[in-house]
DNA sequence: GGAAATTGCGCAAACGTTTGCTCAATAGAA
DNA sequence: TTCTATTGAGCAAACGTTTGCGCAATTTCC
């Protein structure tokens, strides 16, 4: 019923609690044969620390970090969540951290759950998705002095903590490099509501691209998904896609709107790439199994989640370290929906 | 930085610290102006009791329902993980309850994990998926006394814990008559290779709907795909598609070895679903995206963890009320990977 | 008006760990 | 042989909370 403690391990091997301890912490003068004997017995015993004992003395912390469970909109999270997910647990398995999860309740905000989180102690630290450009999330834990990690980053470029980002910028600009090889002169980029700061990047790498080729017969339209509500947004795209100088190239945000460009596309009967050519970003697995298959970018969900649970775990331990900041780098997968800009 | 205690209430209220507990508590006989002087004191000061410590003491449980993260294998998890553990945040949040995943450290087994999990009161009950016929996890968990949840079943028929169920027995039965009704005779059996509770009941449901047309012409061919290895699976995969006599439908154990079916059968040059009409299990997002459109089962993963996180606060609630089951019929979404047999 | 019951609250132990301090036993040095 | 280091290990306090028990003061009951 009630586990082993350091008590039942002291017990057997005729030892006080404090050798049975420091000879599982390893901190004191312990000669190795005891040592030997302890862990062996604590082996045979099936001892496991508690936590909450652990936790009380001071000398562990909570032993989680917390992630705040947000509704993504835009349809389906398709695979993305999940890949996060699991590598984050990853990341922190290593270092022997649990991840605990905070839904958000009805009516609260996702601060009001944060600012809860940090009053309880609830856990360690934390990790924030969906960054934006000026973000009350980043100001308030800073302002705590509370350890964090957000994948993305915020508009300031001056580091003040750790994240870690993709580069949407880069591969945007690779995408137009792409298209714009292809012939393609008439472009899409199909962007979301909210000021989040990969948005930024994205946008500002495909322009930049575009400028520095100095080629005016390139034209680029911005179109803006709703976020939730799925017929507007496939609506939108339709409305994209019959205007009469409709565009032979779209880009979209990330591969969920891809793909509903792709179905809408097929709706219209629009051959992809024949017509048009769509190119997404993340690499979801619902992009390997459209067809046709969706070019994109790989992010690499399940190692930057990972990534930036040690960069969490290293911040834990070392509160005062530099802030740490990390780009990856995606990498394009050319699949078979993106090809040469159609005739006339 | 550090936090208001109880002892710090006693202290501006010249109280005791066991007077305290008990005010805020409700436990002992506290008139109710001290009640109240205490209770205006804990927010004046902005105390939050330390999990930890009443965890320590067995009063307060942690609060958390715990899920173990496993490795699916079969390929990537595709958007089941993600809607997964979304249901289970909705339902758990509603009751306060934080929902904590543990990773599987390297070289530990789950069940190691869930003893711990146990032994030191991280959660105060378990989610458990991947159930198998015979469960190791369940004998423990019951003979602990430990609330937890079940998301599939064992094989045992009485029912000793709570769980909740897709049906597949008659899911299989339905995908097996609507197949036959289209001319079908050649079946296969795409399945697994552990033996979890869904296969067997699967297996059975498409077994008995054949069975009970008792046509001799009827045949059937299981086919295991191994876990790990995808090349290996492919393979499997060509050379069932390639056989002398080739299944003309293929049921899957769900979604991801359909969608792999449908992607070598494109490598064959088969034409689905004019050759082979494919079947899955689950409705995962790239389902929908592939084409042909997968026709599967829809058996809402969010709603059904949100289902299972109930039950499980229902359980920790009341340790004592009779098990409850629940089981989930499945909604067949038809696509385009169905179809008449072909000729001869 | 005295006994009994009730009320209000404090004492102290307990939960499982960690760790500063202490101390006996042994080893080494002079 | 005596003095000093070193080694091995135990005592006890502390972390913040809950709770059984006890006790004085007050109220209730006959």
């Amino acid at each position: 019923m009630s586990s082993t403690t350091i008590k039942d391990i002291a017990r057997a091997l005729d030892l006080s609690v404090s050798t049975v301890s420091r000879a599982l912490s390893g901190q004191g003068r312990i000669p190795d044969v005891t040592r030997a004997r302890v862990q062996d017995a604590a082996r045979k015993l099936g001892y496991t620390p508690n936590r909450a004992a652990q936790v009380l003395v001071g000398k562990r912390n909570s032993g989680f970090a917390g992630l705040v469970l947000t509704d993504p909109g835009y349809g389906r999270e398709d695979s993305y969540l999940g890949d996060y997910i699991s590598g984050l647990g990853h990341g922190l398995a290593e270092a022997g951290v649990d991840l605990f999860l905070a839904a958000i309740p009805e009516g609260q905000s996702e601060l009001s759950v944060i600012r809860n989180i940090v009053a309880t102690r609830r856990a360690d630290g934390l990790i924030l998705g969906r960054t934006s450009e000026v973000d009350p999330r980043v100001d308030y834990l800073l302002a705590e002095g509370f350890p964090f990690v957000t994948h993305g980053r915020v508009a300031t470029e001056v580091a003040r903590h750790d994240w870690i980002d993709t580069d949407g910028f880069t591969a945007f600009g690779q995408a137009f490099d792409l298209l714009y090889g292809l012939g393609h002169r008439r472009f899409a980029l199909l962007t979301i509501e909210e000021p989040m700061t990969f948005r930024l990047h994205r946008t500002e790498g495909l322009v930049q691209a575009m400028e520095r080729r100095g080629d005016p017969h390139v034209s680029l339209r911005i179109v803006t998904s709703p976020r939730y509500d799925a017929a507007r947004r496939a609506q939108v795209i339709r409305d994209l896609l019959q205007s009469d100088d409709r565009p032979t190239a779209v880009l979209a945000m990330f591969d969920g709107l891809a793909l509903a460009v792709l179905r809408e596309a097929e709706g219209l009967s629009l051959s992809v790439p024949g017509d048009l050519s769509v190119i997404g970003f993340d690499n979801i697995a619902s992009a390997a199994m459209a067809r046709p298959g969706l070019t994109t970018f790989d992010s690499d969900t399940h190692a930057a989640a990972r990534e930036s649970a040690q960069m969490l775990v290293a911040r834990i331990r070392d509160p005062q370290a530099p802030p740490m900041k990390r780009l990856v780098r995606p990498r394009l997968v050319l699949r078979a929906s993106h090809g040469a800009a159609p005739a006339r």
